[in-house]
DNA sequence: CTTGACAGCTTAACAACGTTCAGTTCAGGC
DNA sequence: GCCTGAACTGAACGTTGTTAAGCTGTCAAG
């Protein structure tokens, strides 16, 4: 059911997503899906479950051997996986889990951390760090191309952009490194990421 | 009256942020409203940027003798902003502003980048590096404290989460750096970004 | 074999939403 | 005195999430 209606999200989108459109997918009436949930949000948060249930197998087949190399899979898996669902940052962002399955995964994540060396709560932080540079970045990623697979919002197109800009010379050139080639972005923006915190969270000064 | 609705914001959330409550609070009616803006959608847009407005002065004012201190003060000035206003991170993501005003600002950030020693290209993938950690954050930041200054989300109570994650240590202790201490939090990461953007794209190695 | 509980659904309806459209008010220039 | 145009009203439309009451089938207990 939290199937039928992540496959719908693809078809019509996020706001396209109604009680109604669901209902109708399922061959049923719309007040029908309360007997299974108890409002919209609910369907959502059972949504954003779903989607990580199915990421865990993937995530969990990463190679372990180092840190960079697994936190970097983790996290090019997590990009390609939410940009496999039309507006996927929005849906997983911002909705917390209907279970407590994810514990796992995240015990699982934090273990290769601290066994190369990370204290639990620099770990952890590292974790968050990753996630929410991620997060952050599909979420602008996905307003660019709110379809998976699709074409670019119109509203981003880069000659417009480079019109609006004149006399700008500097800012003209970073809406290139902005907006186009979004795979190498975020790559060169995770290498920073992780280059950070192996400088300043994996084995700090000591006082900390 | 981008004012207004902004002004609004923070009583109501975006949730209840309807025309027709922004109509009422420039006591008028609903369709008024169309006579000043297309749709909404536009309204929020207005709303994104003045947003931004309000932020340029006090990001002029940050000391730009260091790049790593200016991108810090940015960033943070950013995050205090967007934490003034409910649900500040999803009204200022994910929309694109009304005028080109912000040129000014992009432009001005990267010549303090440029003038560090940064390529033009290397420097736009800081700003938007940076500029995608803080927006992830504080998205995240604003479902755990949904109002300003306001109580936490008891969605998200440690103790809770605590009991759930019986069994797995790493995890449970990971909750507490995740959603204790949020400035402290926000700053650690805000350092590991930095500090990864100086490693790998100030001066990066030749052949890029 | 009947009865009753209960899961699962339908039909009807509600208030609220964004939005449209035709008409009204009112100030300023000719 | 009249026209124009900005700014607004009032009524309405279609759609949304959601609630309430009632119908249908299955299946175990008596």
């Amino acid at each position: 059911m939290a199937d039928t209606a992540l496959r719908l999200l693809n078809e019509v989108g996020l706001e396209g997503l109604t009680l109604r459109r669901i209902a109708k997918e399922l061959n049923v009436q719309a007040p029908a899906l309360y007997w299974h949930f108890e409002n919209k949000q609910a369907l959502l948060d059972e949504m954003a479950t779903e989607m990580f249930r199915r990421m865990e197998g993937p995530i969990a087949a990463i190679d372990r051997s180092s840190w960079q190399a697994f936190l970097a899979g983790t996290m090019r898996g997590l990009r390609r996986f939410l940009l496999g669902y039309r507006d996927g940052g929005k849906v997983f962002g911002g909705t917390r889990f209907t279970d407590s399955g994810h514990a796992g995964s995240v015990e699982g994540m934090m273990r290769v951390l601290v066994d190369a060396g990370f204290a639990p709560r620099a770990a952890a932080r590292a974790m968050f760090t990753a996630n929410t540079y991620t997060m952050g970045y599909v979420i602008e990623e996905q307003s660019v191309y709110p379809e998976p697979g699709g074409e670019r919002d119109p509203a981003y197109d880069l000659e417009d952009r480079t019109l609006e800009m004149e006399g700008y010379p500097l800012a003209t050139e970073a809406g290139y490194e902005f907006f186009a080639n979004l795979d190498r972005g975020f790559d060169d923006g995770l290498q920073a990421v992780i280059a950070g915190i192996e400088a300043t969270l994996l084995k700090p000064a000591a006082g900390d």
